[in-house]
This record gives structure tokens, C-alpha cells and sequence, in this order.
DNA sequence: GTGGTCTAGACCACG
DNA sequence: GTGGTCTAGACCACC
């Protein structure tokens, strides 16, 4: 259910944090077992356990998973919440790039029409 | 006019060439003068030389501007034309960041409203 | 009485041996009925019947409790004064953060008050 | 400046970050050059650049410097703040113990004579 | 089996 | 020169 890009300008650790998020908002991933463990995500992904581990580490710090020792990784009780207001912060970044084209004197309607051609195009996906 | 954020993520050159894109767009730079010279940015920005070197080499390759030896570098005739394209191209990335936030089922309504507080801001600054 | 914390930095063997040193000093643990049983506790504790085999040895190995074949396992005569000696071990440990206070230069009077607040606060419980 | 113990059970890059705090505590470091760099240090320390560059990242992500592209390491504003709030923290550890010590039934004259004896020591050498 | 740490060595972007 | 990322492979503790 996650794919990395691996010629993507987006480091694999960062693309890697993004899709957990958005999988722990729909759902997909239970609260009783471990997150995919980084060994099996290795194989499955064909990337560096040691990346993984790093990605991991981040999205433990962020609180969104603990470690239980021997056992793996698990969400945390507030995962969602978590993984919610993350999302959220790259709202503002929209909010930094609609400043700049507002600066830049390109018209609103351009880019609310982009906004809505994207929430189109993942309806028909 | 042209400020540069060492502690930003984003590279310097890059800082500074959205930077002159947005001035030239704003109609701050004259088209009978030279821009900047490198060596009097370096001073009043503490950037290393070889960085606006860079930076002037780049929007030299987009056909911004070009130099004029002994006296420095002009606007391109059609300088306002290919700033603006270049802004547009960050159109592709609130694009891509709406799609995110379609997959992550925030509702297009709180994007559209991020993009029209940052046009509504911009026209009261 | 034992409350193991799966979400601890601290392996589940150590919280369970440290738990049962100071229920012994609390005097909890009758000298003439045999220790909870790895099966009894496995169940209640939620915790893998490996884990607390491994930690009942721990504590056999320093001499706390030994195991008497088909009955299970009973304190020993001196499990008090073992498990004392066991809690000073960590007197080590203070006296190394110490240091470290000292060489950061934090006054030695907020440490030691630190540590009568420590002792304030237990005797209220 | 700095020591690592390769022997210890501490992870050398806390080692290393505990380290660097108290250093910036001390003032050893100046606010108008880079802190040392990977490389140098992984040389100087035999340490390898990964471990040390995973120390940086943490204290980076504490705020206690930032990255200059092509540059280096820079103190932040307010390093000292920071690194003096890690060292309070430490302090909680200690009242932790202590509380153990307390319910142990360990007299506090034991625990206060440990606090005195690492801050003689620390004068003397 | 799990995660945590470390080493060695490589490539890239930036200044 | 600087940091950032990634790979490959190893060892350890814990369960």
C-alpha cells in the first residue's frame, strides 16, 4: 500500500512519512498490531532498512508510534490526531505559495482553479 | 530590497532568484539600467560571490536577462514574460499538495479558504 | 501490585525485577507462599511467559528467590538484605548524574533540593 | 574537547550531544563560526560521520543550531537557553531516583552524601 | 522475530 | 570545503 518514487526529488524517508500519515487518517493500518516492521518493509519496498529505521524514528518523535521492545512498533493512542494536524501544516504551506502568486500578480481564480482540478482529478482516480 | 534567510531550508540561490523574478514582475527594476552588479550584492547581502554568480547565470539560461560587457547585466526584452511563466510553474506545486490533501480527505472547502486568506492578505499589505 | 508499562524505554524484565526488589523491601511478599507464578502473572500482566522466566532467573542468579520443584519459586532467607543492596546500586547512578550537574555548572542546592523534594513527596503518599 | 567511551553503554551520540551541551554552556563554542564539522570530528573522535551526523541532527532539532547550506553548523540565538533546559531535565531524572530510593527506604543522608561527594570530586579535578 | 546502534563507503547539492 | 541522503552489512538487546 506504500510506494516510494526513488527518482523523486522528495528524499525516501520524507515520501515514506507522508504515505504512513495519510494511511493511519483512512484507517488502514489497526491499532492492535505492529506497523509493518522495517525488515519486511525493506524487502518489499527494496529500500535500505537504515532508512526506514530513520523515517521510523521521526514519526516516533513526532508521537504518531512507540516502540515496544521485541515486539515493534505501534500507533499511539492520539495517531490520528497527530497524523491529522501534520496534514494540516501543509495547508499553510499552500497558504505560503498563494502569497507568493498573489505577489506575483497571477489572477486567484488560476489558482483556485488548480486547487479544484486537482480535488477532480483524485475523484476519478 | 532583496532579503536572503541564511537559516532557510531553501538555498540561497534560489532565494534569490524568486526574488528578482517577484521584483521584476513588480516593476522594480528599471529596463534602462543594469541590475545589481554580483559584487556589490555580495556586500550588502554577505553572500558569497560565486553563489549570485550562480544564481545570475541561471536566469541568465531562462533568458531574463543578459550581459552587457563593461556594463553589467540588463532585463531581457521579454523579462516580464518569462517571470511570470516561472511563477506559474508553482501552480504545479499547490497542485500537487491539493492532491495530497484530496487523498488525506481534508474537504477542498478549507483549501480554498487557505488560498483566499493569502490573496486577501497580500491586498491589504 | 505490578504495573509493567509497555510503552517504557525500559525493557519489560528490568521494570518487573525492579518492582519485585522493592515489594520485597515493602515487605509485600509472604516468606511462606511461593512468588506469583510466571503462568499466573503472564496472563495478568499481558506479558510473555519468556520475558518473566528470563526475569525470575535474573532474580534467582542474585540470590533473592530460589525454586523449589513443584511448589515454585520462594524468597530467600536474606531476599531482604539482597534487595537492599540492589536499590544502593542506583545510588551510583545519582551520584553520576552529579557530576554531570556539577561540570554544567547547576548549583549543588538545587540538586539536593531536588532530592529532599523527592523525599517530601513520598512520605505524603 | 570532546571524550567519547566507546566502551560505554551509552550511545556514543548521546555521548556526544550531552557533551556539546555543556560545552555551549561552558561558552567554548564561538557564535560567529560554524561548530565543527562531520568530517573533522569523525576524524579527530574516530567516530564514524553517520553517528555523529544523527548527534547534530538532534540537537538540531532541539534548536540548538542550524544548518547552513555549504557552511556549516551555526549556534542558534538561543543555545544556551536550550542547553540549559536539557541539563534541568536532568534534574528530573534525579528526583526520580530518589523517589525510588525513598520508597526503598533508603535514608536520604545516603542519597544527599552521593550529590556531595560527586560535587567534591568535580572541584578537585 | 523485533528495533537500536554503529561502521564503511558512496553520491549529491551548496558555497 | 560543508551537510544530506542512501546503501550494505554487522552486532546487540529484547521478546
Amino acid at each position: 500500500m506504500i510506494r516510494i518514487d526513488k527518482q523523486s526529488q522528495i528524499p525516501i524517508y520524507e515520501q515514506f512519512i507522508e504515505q504512513v500519515e495519510r494511511l493511519v487518517l483512512s484507517g488502514f493500518f489497526s491499532e492492535d498490531e505492529p506497523l509493518p516492521s522495517v525488515r519486511a518493509l525493506s524487502q518489499t519496498l527494496s529500500v535500505n532498512p537504515n532508512t526506514l529505521q530513520k523515517a521510523y524514528a521521526e514519526l516516533e518523535r513526532k508521537g504518531l508510534c512507540y516502540t515496544v521492545p521485541g515486539t515493534g512498533r505501534m500507533l499511539s493512542a492520539d495517531a490520528r490526531r497527530i497524523a491529522l494536524s501534520e496534514q494540516r501544516k501543509e495547508l499553510e504551506q499552500i497558504e505560503r505559495l498563494s502569497k507568493q502568486m498573489a505577489q506575483a500578480g497571477i489572477p486567484i481564480g488560476d489558482v483556485l482553479a488548480a486547487v479544484e482540478k486537482a480535488y477532480e482529478g483524485g475523484a476519478n482516480k
